[in-house]
RNA sequence: GCCCCCAUCGUCUAGCGGCCCAGGACGUGGCCCUCUCAAGGCCAAAACGGGGAUUCGAAUUCCCCUGGGGGCACCA
């Protein structure tokens, strides 16, 4: 058994700092992959430390999200475990421990500088070009003095001491080894002064009270890296594996997106918060698939992934490093294929909710009916409205110039109309077969085309131009009502005639 | 400015020294099917960023350049 088959423990720890998009989606699916992939445990941990930051209900949607996507956890703030709590603002006592146990090792150290003093200080290297960090005015500070001073009341972050000569070497299992001078490391802010403590701690000591075996997480993590592996080396605890994801990049492949770029792809339906894709008609089978894709891949052909298949294929070591710009015509491709390989009831539930959004009163036997006319037609569920809502309408109200057909007069369009009416009014049997065959026998005897005549009818009977199939679609919408639309369809053909239109 | 990461068709990617005058997919164009629109089938155009080095042989290894991305908070 390779090292990959152990069971893992990972997490996805999100901050709940607003909408939940592709990205984290990702990140989850991943965690989650591989943890269902080797029996391990996928824990949901919410990084919630900054107050100041926290976003009212993004804690919920990040779990409606997951669960969307057909993601679950085995341990999380909403179903408890073994190592909660699950959200770290309820965790901060435990992180002035170790924040404090670490002083006591000489790995860190009480800082009582002012955020102002230390912005003027940054902006003064700023100025002169030097490496903006902490110029380390109280790490000297005698530890007795120190601890003085905190009992004292006066106001302390704690600092982490950082190597101040030599390399540290990090390894990552996509880049391999990765070595910085000590120099870049600062002496970071792990324990702030409101008591709370920064990601750098928080993350790291649940990681290893959560017993997290492989970290997987955005590559903006990458510049701090070296600082955490450091942590984990100070408490001596053993390291986990690393993996670092790409990050994804806007459509144009130049930069990530930014909220105002996020907000205009709106416009074409696509979006990058799971939310507003489920909202538009996307598949969490599709979302999964697509962005699955992003960043992995299985072999040279093979693209089409459900959930277990995934946990099935899915490996760390194939992982791409390098960033991805997001491709939304593949979305749409995936959703396609999704849903036709989506069963007919299943998909007819599906579209339910679309119907019923967009007005219409859905009769559930005449949904199950148009669902396989509707399958390979739309892209998103919510197209279907669009190709399909005329089978719900009780009247359909056809445009008088897209009832003439193609090469034909208003006149010629009125009279193959009501010849059509008759012939399917002699059709005993009202079914797709019976009423093509009458339908063709008169398109042969008018010595038209079957596109001009058929055309003629899909409008007076769909209301558009563009339809599924015409005969199926009049088999399910009925005899009667199929002949009082084409009726109504000559009656508007016919006073437009008299009027002298066109 | 400093640090880190990345680099194959427009995009997502396969490729881990000879199987590659580079394979798949999306998108694009064409054809077939066809009552419209799709779906489906077939075909086509389309890439190893540049320069060195190693090697009998490099998309694959190493170095430099360039380009792109990320980070430089008492945010995560």
């Amino acid at each position: 058994m390779s090292e990959q088959m152990k069971p893992v423990r990972v997490r996805f720890a999100p901050s709940p700092t607003g909408h939940m998009h592709l990205g984290s989606g990702r990140t989850a699916l991943y965690d989650y992959l591989i943890a269902r992939k080797t029996g391990g445990k996928f824990i949901l941990r919410i990084e919630d430390t900054d107050r100041k930051r926290y976003v009212p209900g993004a804690e919920e949607e990040l779990i409606e999200g997951l669960h969307w996507l057909g993601l679950d956890w085995d341990e999380g703030p909403d179903i408890g475990g073994p190592y909660g709590p699950y959200r770290q603002s309820e965790r901060g006592e435990i992180y002035r421990e170790y924040a404090r146990k670490l002083v006591g090792m000489g790995h860190a150290y009480f800082c009582f500088c002012t955020p102002d003093r230390l912005e003027r200080v940054r902006q003064e290297q700023q100025k002169r070009k030097d490496i903006i960090r902490y110029d380390g005015t109280c790490r000297g500070l005698d530890p007795d003095e120190a601890l003085k001073r905190v009992a004292n009341g006066e106001r302390h972050v704690i600092r982490f001491k950082a190597p101040r000569e030599g390399v540290t070497t990090v390894h990552d299992l996509l880049r391999g080894d990765i070595t910085v001078d000590n120099q870049t490391i600062d002496d970071f802010v792990l324990l702030k002064s409101d008591g709370l403590a920064v990601y750098h701690l928080a993350a790291m000591v649940d990681d290893h009270l959560m017993k997290i075996t492989h970290v997987i997480r955005g590559s903006e993590w990458l510049p701090t890296f070296p600082l955490h592996a450091l942590i984990y080396r100070a408490f001596g605890w053993q390291e986990p594996v690393w993996v670092h994801l790409s990050v994804f990049l806007k459509p144009s492949g130049k930069g990530k997106m930014s909220k105002r770029e996020a907000a205009e792809l709106g416009k074409d339906g696509y979006s990058i918060f799971i939310a507003d894709l489920k909202q538009s008609g996307y598949i969490p089978e599709a979302v999964v698939n697509w962005i699955a894709l992003m960043g992995w891949s299985y072999d040279d052909r093979t693209e089409f992934f459900t959930l277990s298949d995934l946990i099935d294929k899915f490996s760390l070591e194939r992982l791409n490093p390098a960033p991805a710009a997001i491709n939304f015509s593949k979305l749409d491709h995936f959703n396609g294929l999704h849903i036709r390989s989506l069963a007919i009831g299943d998909l007819a539930q599906r579209l339910r909710p679309y119907f019923e959004k967009g007005g219409l009163k859905v009769d559930p036997v005449i949904l199950e009916k148009v669902t396989p006319l509707v399958q390979p037609r739309i892209t998103t569920l919510d197209d279907a409205v669009d190709i399909a809502g005329f089978f719900f309408l009780e009247h359909v109200e056809p445009r008088i110039e897209e009832l003439i057909g193609k090469d034909l007069s208003l006149r010629e369009s009125a009279e193959i109309a009501q010849k059509s009416y008759k012939a399917l009014e002699s059709v005993e049997t009202f079914n797709a077969e019976n009423t093509e065959t009458a339908m063709r026998q008169l398109v042969e005897e008018l010595g038209l085309t079957a596109g001009q005549v058929f055309g003629i009818l899909r409008v007076a009977i769909t209301g558009q131009k563009v339809s599924p199939p015409l005969f199926e679609s009049m088999e399910i919408i009925g005899k009667q009502k199929t002949l009082a639309r084409i009726r109504y369809a000559v009656n508007l053909l016919e006073n437009s005639v008299e009027k002298g239109y066109f």
